[in-house]
This record gives structure tokens, sequence and C-alpha cells, in this order.
DNA sequence: ATATCCTACAACCAAATGGTTGTAGATCAG
DNA sequence: CTGATCTACAACCATTTGGTTGTAGGATAT
């Protein structure tokens, strides 16, 4: 049963999404705690306009999210996001899994 | 154990790799059966030139092997890069559920 | 031997990406 | 109120990306 079928564009997003690393490292400190945009790109060696770009793709492909706190913009990790990802991949999986496994049956045949 | 650490820029390449419709497309086609260049290219609405980058992309995340069979290229699916890419986000899947258990704990202890 | 098939690769183009600086609107502190 | 802080966004730039056509070389078939 597919419970929630994502588009051709939202995996472009995705997968693109964690196709750079200051993104992917973005996504693992907003997974274990709580950052403002500043806070985040204080950690990186750029500007922090670029740093608020990164966090725009992640926010595109459903990676985070942004909630205003007083003058600052909260960025935390939205599990959802992930969780497509993570299915899409364990899909290829499978698969491949049922692949080898013809391939096995077709040994034990001869 | 780490068995295997990924660099950036493979990773970069992987996340890269799957962040196209056809590039996706060409990995479900290799994971079941084998196909040349051409065969391949025969699927798309592009020039044969254009799907030719699209493998090179792949080969380049080590998603994809090729081997010369007579005047064929045969594509295969690389069951190696696969899995790197869906151990990296096993890993951020466990870093979440470490948090989910963290709050579950302070929420506990009130 | 010649024509055909498959592949590789260069050159080119438009659009997207990842970075920059600068400007401007909210919000907070003194 | 004023100044500092946080954010958003525009404009710009260099590089990469995803596509094209064209050329050339190796393998196959007749």
């Amino acid at each position: 049963m597919v419970v929630d079928q994502l588009s051709d564009a939202e995996l472009d997003r995705l997968f693109q999404a964690f196709a750079d690393t200051t993104r992917r490292d973005i996504m693992r400190r907003v997974t274990v705690g709580e950052y403002s945009v500043t806070g985040l790109a204080a950690l990186y060696a750029m500007s922090f306009a670029a740093v608020q770009k990164h966090v725009a793709v992640l926010e595109r492909a459903s990676l985070v999210t942004k909630e205003k706190r007083g003058r600052e913009q909260i960025v935390r990790g939205n599990h959802d996001g992930l969780e497509k990802a993570r299915r899409l991949l364990d899909e290829y999986e499978a698969i491949w899994r049922q692949r080898v496994a013809r391939i096995a049956d077709i040994l034990a045949e001869e």
C-alpha cells in the first residue's frame, strides 16, 4: 500500500538538498538542537545570506521548518522529509534484493 | 565501528546522482536488468549524448558500473553506492531517534 | 572492404547553483 | 526614540548542470 506518493519534483528537491556538505551538516545540527538562522550562519565560513539560502533549499525540500520567535527564525529538522528519502532508497534496496533472489532461484533450478 | 568512511565529496556525488528523475529511472532499470547505453537511450525523449552523460554521473557516484561487451557497453547497478547513501540516511534517522528518546526521558523525569 | 552500429567526447547554450554585497523591514534593548 | 540585531531579498558573478549537435574511432555484419 502506497501511503504517500512522492512526485518526481519532490524527490529531485529532496536529494538535491542532501547533495551539499554544508546542508547535510545543517541537517545534523537542527535534528539535534535548535538554531536560529544567525546561529547556524555563525558555524560556517560563509556569509549569512549563503547560509540563509541553504536553509531555504532544505525548507523547500521539506527537510526543515522555520518558526518565528521574536525577531529570530528558529530552524528545526522535519522528520517527514528524511523519511521520504529513506523510503525511496529502501525501495531501491528491495528491488535489488528481489533481483538477487531471482538469480539465486534460477541457479537453484539447474 | 565505522567500516567505510565516506568523504564529503563522495556523498555530494551520491546524492547529486539521485537528484534527477531520469537518473533515478536509469537506476531502477539497471538494478533489475541489463542495458547497453544505447538501450537506455532508447527509453528517454532525449539525445543519446544526454543519456550517456547521465550514466557518467551515476558512474562517478559509484552507483553504476560499465562493462565492455563487443561494441556495446553494458551498464549495471552497483549495490555498494546505494548502500552508502542508505547508510547515511539511516545515521540521520538514528540521531533523530536518540533525540526523541532524550526528550521523552526529560518529560518522564517531571 | 564498406557500410552500419555503438560509444566517446568536444563545443556550445540556457538555466540552475553556490557564493558575494548591499538594501530594507521587524524586533529588541537602552 | 535610537541604535543594534535578525531576517529577507535583490542584484550580481563564476561555475556547474542538463541539454543539444557534430565529429571520430572501434566493433560488427554483409
